[in-house]
DNA sequence: GCTTGACACGAACAGCGTTCGCTTATAGAA
DNA sequence: TTCTATAAGCGAACGCTGTTCGTGTCAAGC
């Protein structure tokens, strides 16, 4: 079949064939991470994201590959606005610390997109670049390059799973899951019911495991992994 | 239109309306595990593991509400395997990074499923088992209650993010796309190449930041941790 | 004025998780 | 032994996904 003829009386022109200004990378890439910050990443669909364009899905792919090439535009828009301070030696740890804070901030603020983190290739030039500042930090402050480079290694990855897990949580508690184990209160209580005779200590230190206001457990395990790189 | 009559002479039987054994949650389970492991948990489909069950995707629901109550029950499966060791307060460094390695295998036996693990909620049954073992064993250390069960959190958080990247990696170079960094030496030959002007400490310690024969950056990390929560 | 080329995009494809409602084998009643 | 109620199995469909093909349309060069 045919498709219908345009009839230009009836309806009112249902988009311009050529858009006044066409689209960019820039754009797709602004719009991809408006979508994501308000809606999240898993509703960042290629039509969804064609849909804030005011266009169709297939016009996508004149500017981007794939939905992974799309991903690695976004984490390096991400990491392109870390700022990494000039190394003070005297300072590496509060420094490295700073640094872990605000790829922190940047994944919670687009919930979810930590996914893309985890499953990409270390070799995107704004990646290179935050590796770059972290290693000047640890080597500054005497660390030694090998515990240097695993560490932000490790580091690196730790910050994304953290936020990945904390993203899937607001996002669980946001759609009002009643399944899921919402608030601390709740997760304490399942806890203390657990049979004691099986689970002493986990029900004698549920309290301890489910503590932490904000990013306490983020805090100490940063703290975990800077002692331990410090002391080696 | 109706569906067409059987017509039982001229075709074998399809498939038996009712089979003689039916389908149990165990044999779904195991069934999944198998496709898991030999094609990973991206094949692993409701459609897929339908067809291996020799069945139709609609079957799968009489036993499994979700794909995510799926996913819940193959971790659980992956945790009840685990060996938890009595607690020797003489060698809780050893045993921990045991419990650990037990994880690590088990994700990594299995690609990819440690996806799962990061979304899951840690209420399930088995998941509360291995957090007892592994707190009584943290415990019996001499580790302070609440840096025991912050140390538990972030260790599993990192095995499942390691078991990811390393699955990532893994499926990537199997599937041997092109575009992908595959070995180290490509990438080694990737940071020297880069301009050292703006990336002197990348390309002068690239040996450093692709080092690692097979699990060395794990347990670089898992030495980290553990040495961090024994000195606090 | 005409041609050329690049970009935009509607429509379609294969595959995904999930649901509806029909079919059918068996257990228990008569 | 025959009949009926029940529950499990499952074919077909729905709405969604990423991706591609061929067509449509405009702007610039001659």
């Amino acid at each position: 079949m045919r498709h219908q003829p345009p009839d230009p009386e009836a309806e009112a022109a249902p988009r311009p064939r050529r858009r006044k200004t066409p689209i960019t990378v820039e754009q797709v890439v602004d719009t991809a991470l408006g979508v994501i910050a308000t809606e999240g990443y898993e509703a960042l669909t290629m039509r969804r994201l064609a849909g804030a364009l005011d266009t169709g899905p297939a016009s996508l792919y004149a500017h981007v590959v794939n939905k992974a090439d799309l991903d690695e535009l976004l984490i390096g828009r991400l990491c392109a606005e870390l700022v990494l301070p000039e190394p003070d030696p005297a300072a590496w740890r509060e420094q490295i610390r700073g640094v872990c804070t605000q790829i922190r901030d940047q994944y919670l603020k687009y919930p979810g997109i930590s996914r893309a983190a985890l499953a990409m290739a270390p070799t995107d030039l704004e990646t290179v670049r935050v590796t770059e500042g972290m290693l000047a930090i640890l080597l500054a402050g005497g660390v030694a390059p090998q515990a240097a480079a695993w560490a932000i290694d490790a580091l690196l990855l730790y910050v994304a799973a953290y936020c990945l897990e904390v993203s899937i949580a607001r996002r669980r508690s946001a759609h009002d899951d009643a399944t899921w184990v919402l608030d601390r209160d709740e997760l304490l209580r399942r806890f203390t019911a657990l049979p004691a005779a099986t689970f002493p200590h986990t029900t004698r230190h549920a309290a301890e495991l489910t503590a932490g206001e904000g990013h306490d457990r983020f805090d100490f395990t940063l703290g975990l992994m800077i002692d331990g790189v410090a002391h080696r």
